[in-house]
DNA sequence: TAATTGACCCTTT
DNA sequence: CAAAGGGCCAATT
């Protein structure tokens, strides 16, 4: 099948800094996908382990994490977050740690 | 083909 | 600021 979105997103989600978080429909937008936010969801769902894909750099766009609250998922990111600096808070993240790309960096790596 | 389902988001209250 | 409602859209049933 053609996953060809999928690759886009996931080197969308490689390009978060450490320490900064980023939302769905950020990534979104930023992987030439507008208004699809749901699908990246899915594609973080579907990403080979082996590729290390920073999943838990992306979020809601309230900045709150999109699994519930001390549930195994929420806690793992909660963890891994810390562990680079990012600290979760009532399931949220500060606005000071969202991700605020510059765009002609980014489109010349993403090579557009 | 139609209905349902999300790791979502915007607007209004 | 939080919560609710409606909208969205691809994937799945």
């Amino acid at each position: 099948m053609d996953d060809s979105k999928y690759q886009r997103i996931w080197q969308t989600v490689l390009q978060i800094p450490v320490g900064k978080v980023a939302s769905y429909g950020q990534i979104a937008d930023l992987a030439g996908l507008p208004g699809r936010a749901r699908l990246v969801g899915k594609a973080l769902g579907k990403a080979p382990p082996e590729m290390e894909l920073p999943w838990f750099r992306v979020l809601r766009r309230d900045r709150n994490l999109a699994f519930a609250p001390g549930s195994d998922a929420a806690e793992l990111q909660r963890q891994s977050l810390l562990a680079e600096g990012v600290l979760v808070k009532n399931n949220r993240v500060q606005q000071q740690d969202v991700w605020q790309p510059d765009l002609a960096e980014l489109l010349f790596k993403l090579n557009y």
